[in-house]
DNA sequence: TTAGTATATGCAATTGTTCGCAACAGAATA
DNA sequence: TATTCTGTTGCGAACAATTGCATATACTAA
């Protein structure tokens, strides 16, 4: 799975150095129980190394969400990240009223995925797939107060 | 329709002013035949009036798609817009290797967001979806010379 | 252990997008 | 038509994210 032991050696086959700055974000990420912000990245890794710039943080982060190590997550407007479990994968359903995100099993979006390479022989990738939309609670406030700006 | 009668209206109607900037913003999106990018539609607009600023463009388009005028299309890195043609509603799967854009018949979404409100009562906002993935072509592509990085 | 090389880093500069604010200008009213 | 009210604009500055480049460092092979 991705533990430490098994990622080190993933970036180890792919020729992709093990530096100090990477494995201090794997092991923050690790840490995070969820998704995190690539500022909130920084600024835990700066605690312990305090010269690691952020370029350094978004660089890592999106190596690390090529090869799958890191899923990349569409929180509010900002990027935001968390390791890949394979054996717990999920899909995210992102409130846009109030930012709250739901996990979604991943069957949903794996079938359709599956249907749309049947018909069309593109293949989606829906590894980073987020769905945007109103959550139960926050439609239900909308019909009293239906302001659409 | 969305012809610029029917939308000033709806502008009117909103208590959103009629600008010159917000017309010549619609009539261009209107005339070019696709979606459009932001620089794009900014340079457009200067060859008839100067002054207009990116950040009015910026602020136009958002507006524009917050009451359904516009349909925000994630092409590559940045931001794409186009007139939301009601008849001619459709989404889009962009393959992330060459960048080009597909459109997919709406149902496939709709019938997908309907199956995701009766399970989670969460809402999807299916209008502005992009599926990324990877075209046929370049998936034969890739299967020769598979560099990973 | 050391030397050589390609990759990764920090820093500064750049790009794309948004925001705050004072001045301006639609639209409704009289 | 003149007046008033409020939404909108342009400008400059802020912000998030990315890039170029010279230096530093992880890894390989001897």
């Amino acid at each position: 799975m991705n533990d430490r032991r098994t990622v080190f050696k993933t970036l180890r086959d792919l020729g992709i150095r093990l530096t100090p700055q990477r494995i201090l974000i794997l092991d923050i990420l690790r840490k995070g129980n969820a998704h995190m912000g690539v500022e909130e990245v920084h600024a835990k890794a700066r605690t312990r190394f305090p010269y690691i710039d952020i370029a350094t943080v978004y660089r890592t982060l999106h190596l690390m969400k090529k090869i799958d190590v890191v899923t990349e997550v569409a929180i509010g407007e900002r990027l935001h990240f968390e390791l890949t479990h394979p054996d717990r994968k999920h899909h995210h359903m992102v409130c846009t009223c109030c930012g709250k995100a739901f996990n979604l099993a991943p069957e949903y979006l794996e079938r359709f995925g599956e249907q749309i390479h049947r018909d069309f022989s593109f293949e989606p990738d829906v590894r980073n797939f987020t769905i945007k939309g109103k959550c139960s609670l926050c439609a239900d406030k909308f019909e009293k107060s239906d302001s659409i700006l």
